[in-house]
DNA sequence: GTTTAGCACTCACAAGGTAAGAGTGCTAAA
DNA sequence: TTTAGCACTCTTACCTTGTGAGTGCTAAAC
C-alpha cells in the first residue's frame, strides 16, 4: 500500500510520533503540537488533519476526547519516510568500539557484551544470538584424564564453538593413550560434517574403533546434532531493568508477556532464522507478522558476520513506542562492529561495514 | 534470644504463618483460624494469644482491625522450632533425579538445569554458581590454527572450567608448532597454581620463550587471575516469570528490586562466599543480616560439592513470606545432587547426601 | 486464673456522585 | 481552505458514604 501524503499532513504525522515517543506514552493533541512546534495553522486545521490521518489508518484514538496516537501502519510510515536516519554519534561509536576492543581475544564475552551495549545504546531490551557457522564442521577434539576413569572430551567446531562433555570408563585411561586417540580424530576428522564423521573413522581395511572410542564419536556426533537446530535456544539477552521504567511495563502482566518472548524466544523464534538469511536491519512493527503475542512490542534485528559462512543475529526488542532512529542505528552499527570482529577471527573474507 | 512459647502460641504462630503463606499473603484473622482448623478455644482466646505473639515480637499487624502476619522473627522461630520438616516426595526425587541423569555428562547444562530444577520445585527464583576450585590450576592447554594467523587458544582448568580466547600473530602458524607448543605447556604446567605459572616455563639453563609462547602465557595468566575472584559474576539465575504472579510483585518495582538482586547480585553478593564455607542449608530472612536491599526477601543457600575442592553454591530467593519447608527440601536436595555429580566427575573423595 | 460472649471501635475498600480539565468534532463565518 | 467558538465526551481526581472485616476490651462464666 502506497500513500500519497501532502507534505503537510507528513509533517505533523512525523511530530505526533516523535512526541508520543518522548512524551512518553501520552496522547497527542493538537493545540499541544501547535505550541510546542510552533506551526503556522491552527490548531483546528491540525484537527482537521489528524482526523483525515486517521481515516487513512496511521493514527488513533482511545476516546473521543484524547489525543492522537500513531497505529502499526503510523510508525511503519514513519520509519520508512519520515524517520531522520542520523548514525551514532562518533563519541558513541568510539565508546563502543573501545568497549570491544577490550574483550576482542575473550570470544565467550562477545555476546554478553554486544547484548549489554546494545540495551543500553538502544535503552531496550536487546537480545543476541552467538556466531554459528551454516554447517557445523568438526575442527578439533581433546581428551583430558580428569581422574582415573574420567575423561574431559572438548570438542572444538570449525566456528569456534565449544563443547565440553565427561566420559566415565570402565578401565583408567592414561593421558598418553587419550592423547593418542584425540591426535588419530584430529587427523581424520579435520572439517568434516555430521554425515562424514562415521565414514572417516571407520575404513573397511583398518582395525575397528575401540569401545572407548566409538564412545568418543557417540558423543562428538551428538554434540553436533545437538548444535545444528539450536540457534533459538541460545539466544542471549539483556536490557530487561532497562525497560521497566517506561509506561507500557507500568502492569506486571506486561513484564510476564516480554518475559516469555525474551527467555523462550515466543513470538521471535520464526523472525531470527529470517533475519540470518536476510540483508541489512529488519524491522517487525507490532503484530505486522501476524503473531499476536508480539502485537504491542517491536522487533529490529540484523544478521552479524557472513550469510552461509560464521553469523549470529542480534536486536532490539520494545514497545511499539520505540525510538525507532535510534534502536535501527544501533543495531546497524554494533553488528558492523561484532562482523568486523568475526572478520578478524575469521580471515578477511567479510569486508567492514 | 531464646522464646520459651507455651504449646498452645506455638500451634497458633505455626498455623498463622502456614496459612499467611498459602493464603497467599492476606492478613490472617482469629476467625478464620478458628474455622479453617477447627480450634478448640474461641476466637477471642486466639486473639489474647495473637496480641500476646504480637508482644513478643513474633506477628504484627497492618492497622487495628487487621488480621496478623509474620515478622522476620516470626518466620525465623517457624523455620528453627515449628516447620514440618518434610523431604520431597520419591516421586519428586525420581523425576529429578532423571533430569539429572539425562544431562551427566554434559558439564556446561547442569547449572541451567540445577537453576530450572530448583526454581519449578521450590515455585521461587533460584541462583546457582558453576562449580569451582578453591585454588585456580592448570590442566590443560590447546593451541588450534583457525586461520592463517590467528590462533585459538582454549585453556582447561584443573575444575573442569573452560575458557576460550583468540590470539593473533604476526605470521602465520602450523598447527604442529602449535601443538608442540601446547604439549611443552601441558608437560611443564600440570596442576600449577597462578603464582607457579612463570617458574614451571622459564628456567635459568633453557632458550627464553618465543614471542608467542610468551604471549600464550600471558594470556593463561590473565585468565586465571580472571577467575580467581569471579563467584559472584557467574551467578546464574531462572525462574524470575515463575514469581511475578505472586501478589509481592504486584508493582513493577519490586520486580525492579528483585531484577537488580538477580542479575546484579546486589544484596547477595556477600551471602555466596558465606554459604561456600558453611556447611549445610543456609536461611537469612528479610534483613536479618543488615541487608537492606533485602529487607523484603529471603534467600535460602547451600553450598555443593566439597568445601576447599571443587564446590558452588545454589539456591532459592524469594519474599519472606515463602513456603520455607518446600523451598529448604528443594535447596538440600538439589544440592545432594548436584554433590553425587561432582564426586562422580572428580572421583569418590566426596559423600553422598 | 482462664476462657468466652458481647459489643464498641477502627480501618480498608468499594460504590457512587461530583467537579474539573483536557481535547475533540462540528458549525458557521472569515 | 482556514479558523474561531462552543457543545459534547470522556477521564481523572476527589470526596463522601456505607459496609464488612476484624480487633480490643470488658464483664461475666467457668
Amino acid at each position: 500500500m502506497i500513500l500519497e501524503l501532502t507534505e503537510r499532513r507528513q509533517r505533523i504525522l512525523k511530530l505526533v510520533i516523535q512526541e508520543y515517543i518522548e512524551s512518553p506514552a501520552k496522547p497527542v493533541a493538537s493545540e499541544t503540537l501547535l505550541k510546542k512546534y510552533q506551526l503556522q495553522y491552527s490548531s483546528a486545521t491540525i484537527r482537521n488533519e489528524l482526523a483525515a490521518l486517521e481515516d487513512l489508518g496511521l493514527l488513533t484514538h482511545l476516546h473521543t476526547s484524547a489525543g492522537r496516537i500513531p497505529t502499526d501502519a503510523g510508525y511503519r510510515y514513519f520509519v520508512e519516510n519520515l524517520m531522520d536516519r542520523q548514525a551514532l554519534s562518533p563519541q558513541e561509536q568510539r565508546t563502543i568500539q573501545h568497549q570491544f576492543y577490550q574483550v576482542r581475544s575473550e570470544l565467550d564475552q562477545w555476546i554478553h557484551l554486544a547484548a549489554a551495549v546494545l540495551a543500553r545504546t538502544a535503552h531496550n531490551a536487546a537480545v543476541v544470538t552467538p556466531p554459528r557457522a551454516y554447517e557445523v564442521r568438526f575442527k578439533h577434539l581433546e581428551l583430558i584424564a580428569i581422574y582415573e576413569t574420567v575423561v574431559l572430551l572438548v570438542l572444538v567446531l570449525h566456528d569456534g564453538t565449544i563443547k565440553q562433555q565427561s566420559l566415565t570408563t570402565e578401565q583408567p585411561n592414561s593421558q598418553e593413550d587419550l592423547s593418542n586417540l584425540a591426535q588419530y580424530f584430529n587427523q581424520r576428522l579435520e572439517g568434516a560434517t555430521l554425515d562424514l564423521l562415521e565414514g572417516r573413522v571407520t575404513v573397511p581395511d583398518e582395525p575397528p574403533l575401540t569401545p572407548f572410542a566409538r564412545m568418543a564419536l557417540d558423543v562428538i556426533a551428538r554434540a553436533m546434532r545437538q548444535l545444528e537446530g539450536q540457534i533459538n535456544e541460545a539466544l542471549h539477552h539483556d536490557g530487561l531493568l532497562e525497560m521497566l521504567g517506561q509506561p507500557e511495563f507500568a502492569q506486571v502482566d506486561r513484564v510476564k508477556q516480554l518475559l516469555r518472548i525474551l527467555e523462550q524466544g515466543v513470538g521471535i523464534g520464526t523472525l531470527i532464522p529470517q533475519a540470518l538469511n536476510s540483508e541489512g536491519v529488519q524491522v517487525v512493527i507490532g503484530g505486522e507478522h501476524g503473531q499476536d503475542t508480539m502485537r504491542e512490542y517491536s522487533v529490529i534485528l540484523s544478521r552479524y558476520g557472513r550469510s552461509g559462512e560464521v553469523a549470529g543475529v542480534l536486536g532490539v526488542i520494545g514497545p511499539t513506542r520505540m525510538p525507532y532512529p535510534r534502536s535501527i542505528s544501533s543495531v546497524r552499527y554494533i553488528s558492523s562492529v561484532m562482523s568486523d570482529l568475526l572478520a578478524e577471527l575469521y580471515g578477511e573474507r567479510s569486508s567492514s561495514a
